[in-house]
Order: C-alpha cells, then structure tokens, then sequence
DNA sequence: GTCTCTATGATTAGTAG
DNA sequence: CCTACTAATCATAGAGA
C-alpha cells in the first residue's frame, strides 16, 4: 500500500478515473473559491464532464462577469475619447450611440437566453424539477463565456491595434497625446468596439427576422472617400 | 517557523496577498491541467486579476480557434495573398459581404442547433444508440462555442477593415506606410478568411446534404485580382 | 518588489466496507 | 456505485537572500 508518484497521464481505468475526477474537480473546486477569497479576486472554472451533459461551472453564480463589467463601467477614458481627434469622431459617435444600445441589448438578451433555456428544459424533459441548478449554471456559464469572448477581443484589437493599427497610426499623424493616454484611449476605443459587436451579435441570434437590411450598402465599394462612413452604417445599422 | 492552518479570508496585507495569488493561481493552473490530461477532459479557468489589466484564460487558448489557427498556419497561399492585400478596397468589400452570410448562417445554425438540442432532448438520456448523450450534449455545446468564436472573428474583421480603410486612404493622400501596415492588413485578412471556413465548416456538420450554395454573390464584384477571388471562392465552397 | 527554500498543512491515491 | 480512512505526495506560507 505505498502510494506512487502520480503518473500524468491519461487514466486507463474507468472507475478509478472517473473517481479521480471527481476527487480532483472538487479539490479544483475549492482551490478557485480559496483563490477567490484570499486574493479579492474573481475566478471561474469551466469543465467538460463526460459523466454531466452539461459543462460544470464554478462559481455557480459567476460574479467574475460583475468585475468585468464594473470595470468595464468605470471606463473614464471614454469622456476623454470624445474629444479626441476629429477624424474619428464619427465613429466614437456612433460608438458612444451603440453603446447605449448596447446596454440594453444586453439585458433583454440574457432574458432571452434564459427564457430558451428554460423552454428547452420544459420541452425537452417534460418538467424541470431536479434540472434548475444544471440549467442555471449553463446560464452563468453562457454569459460568462460571452465576457470571456469579450476579454478576449479586447486583447486581440489592444495587441493588434495598440502596435501597428490604424487608430494609433491616425492618432499619431494628426496629434501626439502622450504615450500613456493614447494607450488608454486606444483602449477604451477597442473595448467599445468589442461590446457594441458582441451585442449585435447576440441580438441577431435571438431576433431571428431582423437584420436583411444590409444589402443596401454593399455593393458602393467604389466609393471609397466614404468608405469609413459605410462600413459604421453597415455595422451599426 | 510552525505553519500555522490558513485562514480563509481576505489577506489584508498587499504584498502577501501578491504573492500568494501568484502561488495559488500557478498552482491553479497546475490543477487545471492535471484534471485534463489525467481524466481526458477539457477544463479550462478564468481568473480576473487586479495585477493584469485582462483575465487571464487557461489553458491559454481552451478549444476555441484551434482549429482555425491550424487551418491558417496551413496555408500555402499565405505568401501569394501578400499581394492582393494591397488591395484594400477588395478586402473591405469582400469583408462586408461575408460578413452578411456569415450571420445569415448563424441564424440558420442557430435553429437548426436548437433543433438538434430538441430532438436529442425528446429521445431521453436513456437512449442515444452509439454515442453517449453527454457526449452529444458537449458537442452541441462546443458548437455554440464556436459559432461565437465565429462571430467574434467576423466583428473583429469587420472593425479592423473600417479601420483600415482608414489607413488605406491615409496612404493615399501622405506616402506609403512600409511593410508594417501591410502585414497588419495581410493578418486581418487571413483572419477574417479562416473565420469564414470555419463557418462553412459548422453549416456543413448540420446540413449534412443539404449544402446551400451562397456564392452567387462574390461573382459580382469587378475586382480585377482573380487570384484573390480565385482564393476567397475556394474557401466558401 | 522577486526568487528560493523547506516544514507543514492540504490534497488525494489507494483501499476497505 | 458510494463514503471513509489513511498515508504519501503535493502545494504553499513564511522566512531569508
């Protein structure tokens, strides 16, 4: 009975992986809400179980989404974007007006989702009694998973953007706001950007009947002194 | 030197919070990864930490564009499409009109998704000859993932041909920019490109012999690079 | 602040019921 | 299948460089 060095691999055995599974996916449990605790942080885990239908999500409530977008609310660079510089002041227009939008998009389409969850639930299982905390934690973990969608844009559009994009290029043409600033302005451009499309998105997915109006614009491409106007028009609607 | 029990709250202190978030969450990951190579699952952590300005994800890419960054890295005419991306007034063309068939598509994917999800919803956990319902669930899940991995590319495309339309026209009126912008463009490009036939590949799972043909459209464009037409038509086959 | 060290508490593999 | 137990391994708190 002495215990070996545990070999990191793939557990051949059934029933003792299974049983390491689920050993270790409470321990990992307990380490994200340790983690959590002590440092004042906001951590969530997703695991693909074979032995649930589900992904299992940790926290079940995913208050990690409420960091992000507190954050993302306190954004006070985005008042100073305003007044940035006037070629682009038509989009951050139409960005600022997207965002309104963009609220409450947000908060009718989490209702949807919902909604559909809980629809799939009653249709397909005949009742959801013993099913409420499966289907909630699909909901955490759908809006989570949008968050992360969105986290992850923003890093893509700061790294490709903030080094050899087209804003920083324009910006530093026309006037030099310093380093720091432009940085965070060049931020909160792209963090707009990715919540205004990740709105348009998910409305598009649930109004199932409401977007065949963009064909108007497509076919201009030769006008191209307008070009920036109608891809925010195309985009934006 | 006795090591006392942890206590599970707060650490008040910066430095020793610092330092054990930065313990904890090495170990976190550790965990992470065990519980995957060990059980033959997929897991994955976010964590949002005051010390980074975004979260960060682990495994550093959970499953999501793997498979377009392979089907990218894949491609021989990466070399050749240099040129054509010159041609910013083709790229932004090509970019809007994807980006409407991408989104119908969605929509399409979307319902037949919820359709699939209903079936296998209506047959039981019980039943499900051959493959396993978790298994069937997971990838109704993995689906959904990657449709909002697709719309996140495309968003992403279409922002950063708006922009850089911009700096197209900047080159036009001042000097040539060099070859930074151009691979910037090249690497939009590219990226909107795998996001499509990663698109095309997902209608395909669920409209096993029923492929609806939605090139009638790329025809129509007076774009006098055949090559770059040649190459955009391949990947909406 | 970071990195290393190591004793100890925490986790968990293996086993038994 | 599960829970309980134990001991071996692992993670990490705390201290010092």
């Amino acid at each position: 009975m002495t215990r070996k060095k545990v070999n990191l691999a793939f557990i051949a055995n059934d029933s003792a992986r299974k049983a390491t599974f689920k050993k270790r996916k409470k321990g990992l449990m307990k380490k994200i809400t340790e983690l959590s605790t002590l440092c004042g942080v906001d951590a969530c885990a997703v695991v693909y179980s074979p032995y649930q239908p589900h992904p299992e999500v940790w926290p079940p409530d995913p208050r990690a989404a409420q960091h992000v977008v507190t954050q993302f609310k306190r954004m006070p660079e985005m008042e100073q974007s305003k007044k940035m510089v006037n070629q682009e002041s038509f989009i951050r227009q139409r960005i600022t007006k997207a965002a309104e939008q963009l609220k409450k998009l947000q908060r009718e389409n989490r209702e949807k989702e919902m909604t559909e969850l809980m629809y799939k639930c009653l249709m397909g299982r005949g009742g959801m009694q013993g099913l409420g905390v499966g289907e909630l934690n699909d909901m955490g973990w759908l809006i989570d998973e949008r968050l992360k969608e969105i986290s992850k844009r923003i890093d893509e559009a700061l790294k490709k953007g903030g080094t050899g994009g087209a804003v920083a290029e324009k910006k530093a043409e026309v006037v030099d706001l310093g380093g720091g600033v432009e940085k965070q302005q060049l931020w909160s451009f792209a963090e707009w950007m990715g919540s205004t499309s990740a709105g348009e998105e998910i409305m598009l997915q649930f109004n199932e009947g409401n977007n065949q109006n963009h064909n108007h614009n497509h076919n201009h491409n030769h006008n191209h002194n307008n070009a920036a106007v109608m891809w925010s028009n195309a985009f934006f609607h």
